[in-house]
DNA sequence: TTATATAGGACTAATTTGGTCCAATATCTC
DNA sequence: GAGATATTGGACCAAATTAGTCCTATATAA
């Protein structure tokens, strides 16, 4: 149960983007250079993303891509949807499920709410989050809130 | 960011063997025939839940396997870690990181976070919640707990 | 002794994923 | 307007992973 290596990579460029956020617009040259992801990679995500409503972009000399959003209004959930779409661990819990077993399968409706849990812990950290290195954020929080259960 | 087919089949296997608890003890065939899953995939996924402790088998006629635990006592993560090792979202993050950035990496930390977050959620579900139809269970209550998050 | 059932492992096919490249378009600057 | 810069959209291949099958060996109950 991986994400995706490009959606690793998402994270990974965004996050650089809250870090070096003096500039509000960054190239996929420059991003490239700094994540040490190769260029056509960072091209090939920036695209994606820049479709999903996450990133704007300016085409041109001083042109490139900025967030829509601030750092602390997009969460993980958010860069993870737009790469790899609805939150799922099995394929037939998430929406647009064609299962053949469909109501008669016995394990389903857990499922979704399995997912639906682990959609809140992501939907809980932003990407602020992920750029803090101390100090409380919202994942300690959860943390410590679920920290009871067992 | 799905868990592998296998694993969703193992789940789907050990909650067909609580389903029919009134046997204490059942055959790879007998379990195929009942989920529909092609007999050798069957075997193998049990062959690889016995050496991970989550059943016993026993060979020869009124052979077969069975549960070691109760159904309560056993997991969602329990499952998914026999499976597939570490629960982790990125191989960063995992124990056994050999990541070139180490140390410089900016957004390990709060992974590891997400991962023990999400560990959680999955412990806290057992195989006995998968299979209840209704009612609560683990999973309802601890979605109760995050709910007040956002 | 024979039938039943698991154990271990090799092997192939299918699918997914990662990564690259190219031609087109927009836009800023000179 | 020309030229440089940067994104856009899509095709394409290579690599890795995963799913699924099969075969032989071993244990055990009747």
């Amino acid at each position: 149960m991986r994400i995706n290596k490009l959606t690793d990579y998402s994270i990974i460029l965004m996050a650089n983007m809250v870090i070096n956020s003096e500039k509000n617009i960054h190239t996929a040259k420059g991003l490239s250079e700094e994540t040490e992801i190769p260029l056509p990679t960072v091209t090939r995500i920036m695209k994606l993303l820049s479709n999903k409503e996450l990133l704007e972009s300016q085409r041109g000399p001083q042109g490139g891509y900025s967030l829509i959003r601030t750092s602390q209004e997009i969460s993980v959930a958010d860069v993870i949807e737009a790469m790899e779409g609805p939150i799922s661990l099995t394929e037939c819990s998430s929406d647009n499920c064609h299962c053949i077993y469909e109501d008669n399968c016995d394990v389903g409706k857990p499922w979704q709410k399995i997912n639906r849990a682990i959609r809140k812990v992501l939907k809980n950290i932003s990407l602020d989050d992920m750029v803090k290195k101390d100090g409380n954020n919202g994942l300690l929080q959860l943390t410590s809130i679920t920290e009871g259960s067992f």
